[in-house]
DNA sequence: CTACAACCTCCAGCGACTAGAGGTTCAAGA
DNA sequence: TCTTGAACCTCTAGTCGCTGGAGGTTGTAG
């Protein structure tokens, strides 16, 4: 449980090695403890802190947005309206993502739709794309 | 509508000016005639070819797919199932991006439906993210 | 004591742009 | 014809969140 190696941090939290090293150089980890040869030993914190992280990059949220709630997790006091915040404004964003990926699809199967499968040159998937007012919808950049 | 600056170009096109050299500098446009003074000049070939280009990246097509594309107009004759496959990959893979986001949706949702909205220390958002296990659907990460 | 797996640092690369520095050219108005 | 200044040029670096590799060092099991 403590005193563990990079590595022995890396199989119990399933986070790669250079992403842990990655994550303190941005200040997301605290430096840990070195043996005298200068190899990391984390501690039972560490897991935890480490887990909190990745449980909230597998929910897409920013490292500026864990950075925000590591930091409210500190003051347990505090109301959390900042955590729920940070939540709504993430789950807006994916339900804008959402919405245009799903313009997306439609346009995408129209497409396939329309194809007759001959030569190119009467492929309506190509001439979609070279001439856009044919399409049906408007749509803004993924991101 | 020849001899365009890539100003003009960048107007007619609604694609930015840096873009359209970076495009160039990729080989996804030709390297264009140039000025004495060796500034570039385009013709209507580049704003069909640019336009293509620009309508293929908001139906979120990669560069390389669109590379593919491209080269496909290039051989009318040919039949045009490769274009299909082209589109039919792009269309699964934002299928799966909106299966993804719907799962993250609803998990989003169910942390926001579940704060009682007291100190942090009680909050569920922030014991969700510290505990996974207390979660209720499993998920991969988010292209 | 010896192997060798695992660790270390530093740097480069991904995709698709975007921005800035510092210098040159074009074209319109005086 | 000259001047001004917007638009152009190249080159480099930064964005985000990692990931991988080179080349060297350390920890530990046998």
């Amino acid at each position: 449980m403590t005193n563990l190696s990079i590595g022995e941090l890396s199989r119990q939290v399933a986070v790669k090695v250079p992403t842990i090293r990655y994550y303190e150089q941005i200040g997301l980890l605290p430096s840990p403890p070195r043996t005298e040869g200068r190899q990391r030993r984390y501690g039972a914190e560490d897991v935890s802190r480490l887990s909190f992280i990745r449980h909230a990059r597998d929910l897409g949220f920013e490292v500026e947005a864990i950075r925000e709630l590591l930091s409210l997790t500190a003051q347990p006091d505090q109301p959390c309206e900042p955590a729920d915040r940070i939540v709504l404004r993430h789950l807006e964003s994916v339900e804008r993502r959402i919405a245009q990926l799903e313009l997306l699809r439609t346009e995408l199967r129209h497409m396939l739709e329309d194809c007759r499968h001959g030569p190119v040159r009467e492929c309506r998937i190509i001439q979609v794309l070279a001439d856009h007012d044919e399409c049906r919808h408007e749509h803004g950049r993924v991101s």
